[in-house]
DNA sequence: GGGGGCTTGTGAATTCGTTCACAAGATAGG
DNA sequence: CCTATCTTGTGAACGAATTCACAAGCCCCC
């Protein structure tokens, strides 16, 4: 649909933009104008309209948006019609959270595997699922092919399991992971990482006045 | 130290080179090119000597860095060179992992208290630590004044908690509820979004050829 | 000690993202 | 049906960030 590549910055405030039409909806607004997204979101009604400009254009001058319509649309941008299918890597701390995480599920992420490479994890089961070993990842993937792959393991490891996950088929990958990592080009990946969001408040922190 | 205001990404990027040249480090090199530390972050050599450029001249001409002085500059520029004392408000499970996750105290980051609002968990010890109610904050934070609070509550209640957390005085804040929060403008916050980086990685699979 | 080979630091050029500003379309009311 | 009012959608202007390109400095070796 877009025609051109869309900034990331675009994208996250479409993400932002869909809550709000969620509250809205719920709230049993039915009509919504870029100038009130925007009051919503921090920024400016223009930015909205341009925003959305680049997938359409689906309101009406001189009234506004269709809040039921929006909603529905953004869900479609975002890709969020349809589930996809997850399995998470590293069931230590971090791992063990994601895979409770309610966020996940109603955003139709489907958790449907749990992997490790500690022998004293593999088989235990948790959150209905059993963990299994990361070496049964190519063979599982080939049977029931999964979507996205989150990478929770030590930042040592996490290069290495990549490695393995993009062997296997898998072509997305979430990693929290506090390294940069290197994938092929035909494989997507999304790095959320702590250590340098700690870094970027701490620096904010130390400069200003 | 900087001239003018240094953009969210040079930021980030600064945190990456840090890490490389921890790696460096203890890899024992002592000098390293503007042109290695671009090929480990995915970047380019010009960018890497523009973000280092905005904070003094760091190199030698023909020869690079030292890898020892500019590991300290960074962290210097950071400001990771002192401690924080951070608090987590929300010992769910994303708090919990939090407070166990061990990248906050290799970088200064001392978790030195836990707030819930649930009875049931107020008073517990986890951690070393007890839990404490979050009307207890403004009284602590007066006693032992505190420098970022951590915020790993439900998105309803998020909100509140950081009017909470404003009101007793903590004017450092890291979110992790996946909504938009206000605070003062002598408040930082910096939130990490769950939720809109799920929905960054659907768009990006959804809309690939 | 002079030349060759590297690599930095930085203005200038370019690309990318945001903001401005306004014509075009929609509604409502007289 | 015409006017007043509102809000969208979008080129154009602006500003920010990245990339280019090269002079300046440093080291090594002959």
């Amino acid at each position: 649909m877009p025609l051109k590549r869309i900034a990331d910055s675009t994208v996250r405030r479409l993400s932002l933009y869909l809550r709000f039409l969620e509250e809205f909806e719920n709230a049993g607004l039915t009509t919504v104008s870029s100038e009130e997204l925007a009051a919503r979101g921090g920024t400016t009604s223009a930015q909205v309209r341009k925003d959305l400009s680049f997938f359409g254009s689906f309101g009406k001058r001189g009234l506004g948006y269709q809040v039921g319509e929006l909603t529905q649309r953004m869900r479609r941008i975002l890709g969020l019609e349809r589930d996809w299918r997850v399995v998470i890597i590293g069931v230590g701390k971090i791992g063990a959270a994601l895979a409770q995480y309610e966020g996940f599920r109603q955003r139709g992420f489907r958790v449907v595997g749990l992997y490790d490479s500690d022998s004293a994890k593999i088989g235990r089961e948790m959150y209905d699922l059993y963990v299994r070993s990361v070496d049964a990842l190519a063979d599982d993937n080939r049977e029931q092919p999964v979507d996205i792959a989150v990478i929770a393991v030590p930042a040592p490891a996490a290069q290495r399991v990549v490695d393995q996950v993009v062997a296997a088929g898998i072509t997305g990958i979430m990693s929290f992971a506090p390294i940069q990592l290197h994938v092929p080009s035909d494989v997507t990946l999304n790095t959320v990482n702590m250590a340098m969001e700690l870094e970027r408040l701490s620096y904010a922190l130390s400069n200003r006045e």
